[in-house]
DNA sequence: TTTACATTAGTACCAGGTTCTAATATTTGC
DNA sequence: GCAAATATTAGAACCTGGTACTAATGTAAA
């Protein structure tokens, strides 16, 4: 009985201290929720020691929190961030040409192999980004036509598996039609690593011969 | 003398041993640090422990290398990388990547201005090679998909005009689709320069949420 | 009042280091 | 050939910013 007594005072004494305590510093769970997620947003690089500073609760509170919300720890965002970031400032340059052309019959067909390396894969997955595989193709595309100008104006384009570091990358070119003097051309490209497809693009290719 | 006498037995042992363990397996302290420098260079999420491996010494070793060379440890240099990222994506004026992403909303929406230089067009005609236009929309199309791992399934594409040499690209990014927890994103992209459209692309990104 | 949920406390453990001391190995200078 | 200088390795204590887990306690709803 008086251990309950104890407890009620203990309880009126908080909550009338602590109701407006409530009211100014807390938050229910839902509106700290929002809060956390807004706070990390606003500094990614914030600690969840700081986080209790700012919300006034301990840091298992926070914790919890972020579980719920599946906010990884700083270092994990810290270490996304820099990923992200060096897959950015990887995929700078595409080189002037884009693969090897080792057969080009004009008008008709060509092969060009590319051998996918560091820069041209994103450093967590180590996969070739997109743009690179169809760089050789569309390079080897516009290679193949015999013209003065050749430039694409449209592609239709499938990547048909991820291709992974180290990979070479054969990508074989057909003319499938000229259309005379003055217009587009319509070629394919399939590329390979060893046997299997991994690529395969319908280039219409404008072509203008003179000037 | 007896302590020597095993010194110089030792020595003499390690000396024939590692004599040749120097050749082929070790390097001076000054090639090391070159390649130390190389290594990391690679890839700089490269633990010290993974680095041991690579170069055959001790763990103190590599730190005091990276101490002689000032090169400060993983998580420092991940740190670095995520507040340069993050310093760029609040401010304006980037580097030359493949298109400076200026406005991001994931999974909404995203803009990217890319100039047109002497490396990206045709020495003859001036005229952008068409797989940089490409990189431009498909790197954005794949930085507006916020996954961990997003890689373009399919594209169908349109050049709509040619660009030269000094034009600004800005691309514009929508989100038409999400497609669930695991899947295909449906993005499109309009690449303009000043008010004209000279570039649309649908593309289809692969994307896995989790692992 | 009992039950369910929310919050807090505390412990052990981890990666990937720093900092320091100390021993040993190897090279260099004389 | 030997001492001094330099290079390498080993180990311990400590740090940050966590995870994973157990357990107690506070608070609201039935």
């Amino acid at each position: 009985m008086r251990l309950i007594y104890i407890y009620e005072l203990k309880y009126g004494g908080f909550n009338s201290g602590r109701r407006s305590c409530f009211v100014i510093d807390r938050l229910s769970k839902k509106d700290r929720h929002q809060r956390l997620i807004q706070l990390i947003d606003e500094n990614p690089f914030v600690t969840d020691r700081e986080l209790t500073r700012q919300l006034k609760v301990s840091i298992q509170t926070i914790r919890l929190d972020r579980m719920e919300l599946g906010i990884p720890e700083l270092r994990e965002r810290m270490k996304q961030m820099a990923e992200h970031s060096y897959d950015q400032v990887r995929s700078l340059s595409l080189e002037e040409v884009i693969g090897d052309v080792v057969d080009l019959q004009l008008d008709k067909s060509g092969i060009s192999i590319f051998e996918i390396r560091e820069d041209h894969v994103f450093s967590k997955t180590r996969i070739a980004r997109g743009h690179y595989v169809f760089a050789q193709a569309n390079s080897l595309a516009i290679a193949v036509i015999n013209d003065e100008i050749a430039l694409t104006s449209s592609a239709d384009i499938r990547f048909l598996r991820q291709v992974r570091l180290g990979e070479k990358c054969i990508a074989k070119a057909y003319v499938r039609s000229i259309a005379g003097q003055k217009g587009k051309a319509k070629v394919e490209v399939f590329t390979y690593v060893a046997d299997e497809m991994v690529f395969q693009g319908n280039f219409v290719i404008y072509r203008s011969t003179g000037e």
